[in-house]
DNA sequence: CATGGATATGCATCTGAAAACATATCGAAA
DNA sequence: TTTCGATATGTTTTCAGATGCATATCCATG
């Protein structure tokens, strides 16, 4: 079938989000979540993890809480004061999630990235 | 391993958003535009989609213009005038992109939730 | 050749999420 | 016991995208 697609093909791109919501549809935990959880971990602070991805700290910390508030127990651990100010590091559940997350996403990554070649192949005429 | 996790595992829902953008970055066809191009499709009417789904006529008629902007044709042939006022109706190439986009978000809804039924596997005890 | 109803399009207004701003609190170390 | 820097949290401001409103345009049919 003669199609008039195949001339752009290479400039579309296939964009996606996954994530985890309340049973209401409010976002829970997802790529922007999942990956600052996983910094947070890595560098031992928020402040610091807020600076590298560009995010807000307030933004975050309000994030942070909203999945803390929907799983029913912390998945940071959270210390205040001292020279450096303060820390914070992933608990267990904490490094589970982000494990699992990372996991889920990345298979499901691969996935769709199969289908949008096919779905490329279908707009196509051979 | 011992979890928290489980208690609350059935109130974990999974959402996602699959769309084409352009280079940029800008989104071009998502599930919205797809099920809204597939109604008017089915209607021949854009007026009678926009109630049906609940969109203002003023949003989607930007929409559509924008998905052929980017594509450099039309996806809808449009009819103003007469008795019934005006009417659309896909194109071949509209009807192709209709199909394909919906094989491909068939498939990838299959897979997404095959993988996050192993992701409430991973945080979950066994 | 007048009419009606849908397409086509500019423009003002609303709105909710993100950003920006401000300030309080904590506690190990010097 | 003072200090310093990160955590904690309320308040205000911004702004893009959605909504709402208005109006022009088209033409098969009666």
């Amino acid at each position: 079938m003669e199609t008039k697609f195949k001339p752009g093909l290479e400039q579309i791109k296939l964009d996606y989000k996954i994530w985890l919501a309340d049973k209401d549809g409010n976002g829970i935990l997802g790529d922007g979540k999942w990956k600052m959880l996983k910094l947070i971990g890595e560098k031992g602070s928020l402040k610091a993890a807020c600076e590298e991805l560009g995010y807000t700290y307030r933004r975050t910390w309000g994030n942070i809480k909203k999945i803390e508030d929907f799983f029913g127990f912390p998945l940071l651990e959270k210390h205040r004061g001292g020279a450096e100010g303060g820390s914070m590091a992933l608990t267990e559940e904490g490094k589970l999630l982000v494990k699992a997350f990372e996991k889920f996403h990345s298979n499901a990554d691969t996935l769709i990235q199969k289908g949008f070649r096919e779905f490329l192949d279908d707009i196509s005429n051979k």
